[in-house]
RNA sequence: UGGGCUAUCGCCAAGUGGUUAAGGCAUCGGACUUUGACUCCGACAUCGAAGGUUCGAAUCCUUCUAGCCCAGCCA
């Protein structure tokens, strides 16, 4: 190697004083075909003794009889990037050029070549810090190796950061301009929290995601005295985007709620959900009051057996008690069986940055359950929806009874 | 350690001699609530370190420290 290393200069090639005619009939005749791949390049004539190794005479064409995906076989010579880079953004009439930090020690050269043409424009080349985000796989032969290795579904895997995962995943675009807008071009270097591209995410679909009731783990309700089977009640797509319309939400004796908004017993005067003798509110419909459980032999509830009251409808005026707090439900015999993906980081919280990013893959990052969500909701115009207190959800492309999590909602709600 | 670059709150990020050192995320209080959501109030830094210049410095100078990048006929 004839290009010194980064302490000692490299030394001049016996070519080059060499003259420009020569050299350029040289030139000609590497297109031309007339010496083998590998023989002869075309070097710039810079300075060997450069501290920045980019300047030490580098490379600008060289002899490479391949196959282009657009020109086909018109070329057997091909310029190195270096030389491309700044000749294609003066020939565009590029202004700034944008790339990365790791190209700040090109930039000189980049400018030796805009001096040293005669090109139409004086583009400008600018660095910036990529984008990396906290605990997610970023980098392109990292993610390929995911894929390759299976541990993800492909590159429109929801639990990735490419554009085709956030778009399966159901990530707004919306939101992920405003999350790119809000960091800037920095040159510094950091990680940003995934919690920031969430936040933009519940603020757009916040304000227009219709919301809709679905449970993700179901436990039987049977409400003893109520004396139909099943009723309609009409309700709001979105209390505070009446735009988004009404739909018909079925009420009946047989519900499903959420297993964890029930406990037996009132843990304390913070607990917002149900208990055995306590009443809550149906969301849209009824309070109801918790009378008795049925377990199976392991102890487990298999269904909660309650009571209502019709004067406390969702829309009378009711006050004359408060309810312990308000969940949701679904009609067991309307409901919709569905399958819902839910995803979480890929990599679990790093310490140590030297560990192998597959030494940290989060083995949760993905997992499915089966829920039901309240039907005749065909005529929405939207696949991104929030499930009501628990998150924003998808509807898969191909897969109309899959939903994909995109976000969970925030919660105040302290467990323990 | 030859050269280049970066260092401002837990995470992003404004700021280029005179500001109470923006803002967002997170966090912690509290109000409101038929989503423990949303919304609303409130709390939350002296600027990597040490010297220096100046009436006055995150912003200028000096020295240090830490991290990132560069020795492809890759991009």
């Amino acid at each position: 190697n004839t290009r010194g290393d980064l302490k000692t200069p490299g030394v001049n090639s016996p070519y080059r004083e060499r003259s420009i005619e020569e050299n350029k009939a040289l030139f000609e005749a590497m297109r031309a075909g007339e010496f083998k791949d590998g023989e002869k390049v075309l070097r710039a004539k810079i300075d060997m003794a450069s501290p920045n190794m980019n300047l030490r005479d580098p490379v600008i064409y060289r002899i490479q009889r391949a196959h282009h995906f657009n020109t086909k076989d018109a070329w057997l010579i091909y310029p190195m990037y270096d030389f491309a880079h700044p000749m294609e953004d003066a020939f565009e009439s590029i202004t700034h050029s944008l790339c990365s930090l790791e190209f700040e020690d090109h930039r000189p050269l980049y400018d030796w070549f805009v001096e040293h043409t005669d090109v139409p424009d004086k583009p400008r080349q600018i660095e910036f810090g990529k984008l990396k985000i906290a605990n997610e796989v970023i980098g392109k032969r990292y993610i390929k190796q995911l894929v390759d290795e299976g541990i993800v579904e492909g590159w429109d895997d929801p639990r990735l950061i490419t554009l085709s995962g956030l778009r399966k995943r159901g990530i707004p675009p919306k939101a992920i301009h405003q999350f790119v807008h809000a960091l800037g071009l920095p040159k510094s270097q950091g990680e940003t929290e995934l919690e920031m591209l969430y936040e933009a995410v519940r603020g757009v679909l916040g304000e227009e995601a219709p919301r809709v009731h679905a449970v993700l783990d179901p436990i039987k309700v049977t409400i003893e005295n109520y004396p139909h089977d099943t009723e309609e009640l009409k309700v709001p797509f979105h209390k505070d985007n009446e735009t988004l319309g009404e739909r018909v939400l079925p009420f009946g004796k047989t519900l499903y709620i959420e297993r964890e908004d029930f406990i037996e017993e009132k843990p304390n005067k913070k607990w917002k959900r149900w208990a055995l003798g306590i009443e809550v509110r149906l969301m849209h419909a009824y309070f109801v009051k918790a009378e008795r459980v049925i377990k199976d032999d392991q102890g487990r509830i298999t269904e909660i057996i309650a009571t209502y009251d019709v004067k406390t409808k969702s829309g009378s005026d009711f006050n004359e008690r408060k309810p312990n707090g308000t969940i949701h439900f679904v009609e067991a015999s309307t409901a919709q069986p569905i399958e819902v993906r839910l995803y979480e980081p890929l990599l679990l919280p790093d310490q140590d940055k030297s560990v192998d990013f597959k030494d940290k893959l989060n083995p949760d990052s993905k997992t499915v359950v089966q829920g039901f969500i309240e039907p005749h909701l065909e005529a929405l115009t939207t696949r991104s929806v929030q499930f009501t207190r628990l998150g924003y959800f998808h509807q898969d492309d191909e897969a109309a009874h899959v939903y994909h999590r995109i976000v969970p909602l925030k919660s105040s709600f302290k467990r323990k």
